[in-house]
DNA sequence: GCCAACGTTGGC
DNA sequence: GCCAACGTTGGC
């Protein structure tokens, strides 16, 4: 079971608009980045990931859930562009900031500090746990 | 608003 | 196939 980091401009697609949709979620759209497609192309079903607003909170804010495996973007131009569909699973009881986890020494080996422009990461699972733990929910 | 980092494009 | 130029992203 692998984790994963979703990053997403939180006027475009936040963490509460996610909730708002549902169990049926919403497809993981604009992504136009071979690495990230790849990253999205390894995605099982129930694989689940953190929620990450950049630029304005810069904070995971939550979890999420993949609930449709790869298929074609439909905003895209060209077949090459596919994505997921994932849907809110919880919010995080505390915030973790990007400055926080810069702080954290166990957490600066993460993509996000590594390679913060790429927008769909891969998060293991001792990443995974420590950040749920600092954030208050189970893991 | 600036700029560094990185990916992509296109000329050669 | 190399690499300079350019565009985009995202932290600050």
């Amino acid at each position: 079971m692998a984790y994963w980091l979703f990053k997403s401009e939180p006027d475009v697609l936040s963490f509460d608009d996610l909730v708002t949709k549902g169990k049926a979620g919403d497809e993981w759209t604009g992504i136009r980045n071979y690495q990230a497609r790849n990253n999205m192309r390894k995605m099982a079903l129930g694989e689940r990931g953190f929620y990450y607003h950049s630029n304005i909170g810069k904070a995971v804010v939550g979890t999420v859930e993949v609930c449709k495996l790869i298929h074609p973007d439909s905003t895209a131009d060209i077949p090459a562009w596919e994505c997921v569909d994932i849907r809110a699973l919880k919010p995080m009881a505390r915030v973790i900031t990007l400055e926080e986890i810069k702080t954290v020494k166990a957490l600066n080996e993460m993509v996000l500090v590594k390679n913060s422009r790429l927008s769909v990461q891969p998060v293991t699972e001792a990443e995974w746990k420590l950040i749920c733990e600092l954030g208050g929910i189970a893991p």
